[in-house]
DNA sequence: GTATTCTGG
DNA sequence: TTCTACCAGAATACG
């Protein structure tokens, strides 16, 4: 993946000339009554972003177009093209070479040949926005096109551009820590299994549990290559019946943090800012959803102790910010509260009251801790669609009792059902199913004979137009947070999006009027019928502010 | 390149 | 009869 940070700014031969030539367009690119048009312009508007200039006026995105307008199309250039515009573009090969060892820089070659090459590139561009833009009205994806994904292109390229800052010192003592713990526990476990194996190997694991120590008779395989499984779940249950299964465990928690979090996060520290600038996709996931990679900072753990360390790594830049986390409160249910116009559901949000302990109350008449967890697992059940064999699987129940909790709940929340109902019917009529702000998804699937394949999609169907308005929601409050914090000016930045959470640097001195600002814009995004809150807080490190 | 596992929402 | 809970990224093993 191209790197705005390493391309532009490292490898730039001759930066005098590139500042000409970036003169000549300034004023064009910052004047806000020209729009502009580009294929993942994001990308353009951070290159330009990193030099200083900061592009003004409407962007038109034509990969985010595809992405709403033909969304079965892949999303690159040159196939868009070729789909769209039955015209073969000049290859990037064509000029560079292919990928690999002797590939060049497009600053190698002969400038007639980039005019050529880089002309082209705009015109088809261009080209493809005039075939896109009648096709979203078309599709009737212009309210998200206009109102949801255009504004935040912008957003995204300042967030990957501020980057949030590590400390990469709590990191290397983390690292020191898992390194001896792991070490110990890989000499309990060979000690126990009498014979040294590889730990990371599932399916040796497996045949050291399974054949060797006999602990499972019936274990389990796995569909595809027939392996015994040996995950969470399946160690979980046999923890009584050896010693072994526990320290497996344990080295399991040590070894994932280490090598996915602790050694590679301090690789990601850029180092002419000293600071992780991770990539937000806009336009990749089918419910409208964005992604982070490099590093992904959307799977940084919290829900075990040792694991929620790492969070202590992510710091405010410097002694005059604190970092300040902004998060929905049960955002999926209340949005299937919204859609489904569940008047119990939405009796519960209006009150003020635990969501789940007041389903616990409703659909077994307790409430206790067991019971609270159970309707908690079933709460998500319902946003994820939910059918008797998978909540089963999770409440460790069996089918038959699985399905009378669903037409326990059910019955107590009628309007949830209907919704369900509803939303299945019309996906078999129309083949997708919208969010509020009128994104679809497609579902391909949805009238299969195969009956696997069938409810897979109608899973699809519930589940994404609660996911979908919610990603809806909190893409809209960013874009309306950004453009009021540049109106009052603030020093304070935005920094992350974990889906549901938005994690800013905010200046000591802003915190008074920044809070309000982010807690009003987020909660009010959509309007709904349904209270929206926001949980806000404050601290030295994201652990801290969360 | 595919499969498995684990991290998050 | 089916062996599925939704949406993702990344590390590791293994053919």
């Amino acid at each position: 993946m191209l790197n705005p940070l390493s391309t532009f700014l490292g490898e730039l031969h001759d930066p005098d000339g590139a500042d000409r030539v970036l003169e000549e367009f300034r004023g064009i690119l910052e004047d806000s009554t020209i729009g502009k048009i580009g294929h993942n312009i994001k990308f353009d508007y951070s290159v330009l972003l990193w030099h200083g200039l900061r592009v003004q006026g409407k962007l038109f995105d034509t990969m985010l177009a595809a992405w709403l307008a033909v969304p079965d199309l892949r999303r690159s250039m040159d196939y868009l093209s070729e789909a769209l515009l039955a015209y073969t573009p000049i290859k990037i090969t064509s000029l560079i070479g292919e990928k690999g060892e002797q590939q060049k820089s497009l600053r190698e070659v002969d400038v007639e040949k980039v005019a050529e090459y880089a002309a082209e590139d705009a015109d088809i561009t261009l080209q493809l926005s005039d075939v896109l833009r009648p096709k979203i009205e078309e599709m009737g994806q212009a309210e998200v096109f206009e109102t949801v994904e255009c504004p935040l292109v912008p957003v995204l390229a300042h967030m990957e551009y501020e980057g949030v800052r590590m400390d990469v010192d709590v990191i290397k003592g983390l690292s020191e820590d898992l390194k001896s713990e792991i070490s110990s526990a890989r000499n309990e476990i060979f000690e126990l299994a009498g014979t040294e194996f590889n730990l990371n190997s599932p399916k040796q694991l497996g045949e050291m549990l399974f054949d060797t120590l006999k602990l499972d008779p019936d274990a389990r395989r796995t569909a595809k290559s027939g392996q015994y499984q040996t995950s969470e779940r399946v160690l979980q249950r046999l923890a009584h019946k050896h010693a072994i299964v526990q320290k497996i465990m344990d080295y399991r928690v040590c070894a994932k943090l280490k090598s996915t979090y602790v050694d590679s996060l301090p690789g990601s520290v850029f180092e002419g800012t000293g600071r992780v600038h991770t990539h937000y996709e806009q336009a990749v996931t089918a419910t409208g959803r964005m992604q982070s990679h490099g590093p992904n900072l959307q799977n940084i753990p919290i829900r075990t102790e040792k694991g929620r360390e790492i969070r202590k790594a992510f710091v405010p830049r410097n002694s005059d910010f604190v970092l300040m986390s902004a998060d929905y409160s049960q955002i999926e249910l209340r949005v299937a509260a919204e859609i489904s116009g569940d008047v119990g559901m939405g009796q519960i949000f209006s009150e003020g009251g635990d969501i789940h302990t007041a389903t616990a109350v409703k659909i077994y008449g307790v409430d206790n801790e067991e019971m609270r967890r159970r309707a908690k697992t079933v709460n998500f059940g319902i946003i994820y669609g939910i059918s008797p064999f998978g909540l089963a699987e999770r409440l460790d129940i069996p089918r038959t009792q699985a399905a009378e909790l669903i037409d326990q709940y059910f019955e107590q929340f009628p309007g949830v059902k209907k919704y369900t109902e509803d939303t299945i019917s019309f996906a078999k009529e129309h083949g997708y199913v919208e969010t509020i702000m009128g994104r679809r998804r497609y579902l391909r699937d949805i009238n299969s004979r195969n009956t696997t394949t069938r409810k897979g999609a109608e899973r699809n169907a519930i589940n994404s137009r609660i996911q979908g308005t919610a990603a809806d929601m909190i893409k809209i409050a960013m874009s309306l947070i950004q453009d009021e914090m540049s109106r009052r000016r603030l020093n304070s930045r935005m920094l992350m999006q974990v889906h549901d959470e938005l994690v800013f640097d905010m200046h000591r001195d802003e915190a008074d009027e920044l809070m309000p600002i982010v807690e009003r814009l987020m909660a009010t995004a959509i309007p709904m019928s349904v209270p929206i809150v926001v949980e806000m807080g404050v601290g030295e490190h994201w652990l801290e502010a969360h």
